[in-house]
DNA sequence: ACGCGGATGCTA
DNA sequence: AGCATCCGCGTG
């Protein structure tokens, strides 16, 4: 395939992926670092597609009751398991592709959550086609098949980005069952972009 | 083997 | 507010 000028500046855009070290934290502060980041996929003979991380949420381990790795170490969560900075990818409601990085060292279960991205390649695209966990798998074209990979080197890796002027920092979404957990302050999100998953207040009636 | 419910998204 | 759709995990 032949680069051509869109091609040429995504390139440009994009420096060195994340080294492993910045994913060998805790998930809750490699989360708000990750906001602005730039997602890249490079599918095989595709062009890339590209998303700049706008919202984010940290899963802290074992004692996090809404962390999968809660119940300790299974088939599924082994990924969660594995070396700072693996994709964990999995199907949530039978359909919907979640994508997660692994965090902290090998062995601790850390993991952050991508909830949205802004697209920025393929240019064109509708600005809110990746604001929400589900939407943004599809649009980058991840699937399970990424689950375990690592996200070093291409084809998916993380690049650093504009970060946002301000951050919003709220409850988790969709982990009401996890007790104390589901209160915790381990959502962040860009509060200027327009692609986050949920308006800064909850939808819940008229008023 | 079997049943339950979930880190969602679209439609009414 | 309801539903689609499937797999991991707990239980028998």
């Amino acid at each position: 395939m032949v680069p051509d000028v869109h091609e040429t500046r995504i390139s440009a855009l994009l420096g060195a992926p994340l080294p492993e070290a910045f994913y060998r934290r805790s998930a809750d502060e490699v989360a708000p670092d990750l906001l602005g980041a730039y997602l890249a996929v490079h599918p095989a003979g595709q062009a890339p597609r590209v998303g700049r991380v706008v919202e984010v949420e940290a899963y802290v381990g074992e004692e996090d009751a809404a962390c999968h790795a809660h119940k300790g170490r299974t088939r599924r969560t082994a990924t969660l398991y594995g070396p700072p900075g693996t994709a964990y990818v999995y199907l949530v409601y039978g359909m919907h592709e979640l994508f997660n990085i692994v965090c902290q060292p090998e062995g601790v279960p850390h993991a952050v959550l991508v909830r949205a991205v802004e697209p920025v390649a393929p240019t064109g695209a509708d600005p809110r086609a990746a604001n929400g966990p589900g939407k943004l798998t599809r649009f980058l074209r991840i699937d399970r098949g990424h689950d375990g990979g690592s996200l070093l080197a291409p084809p998916i890796t993380l690049h650093p980005g504009p970060a946002p002027r301000r951050t919003v920092i709220t409850p988790r979404v969709g982990v009401a069952y996890s007790g104390r957990w589901a209160s915790a302050p381990l959502r962040y999100y860009d509060a200027d972009s327009p692609a986050v998953s949920r308006p800064p207040k909850g939808r819940v009636g008229s008023g």
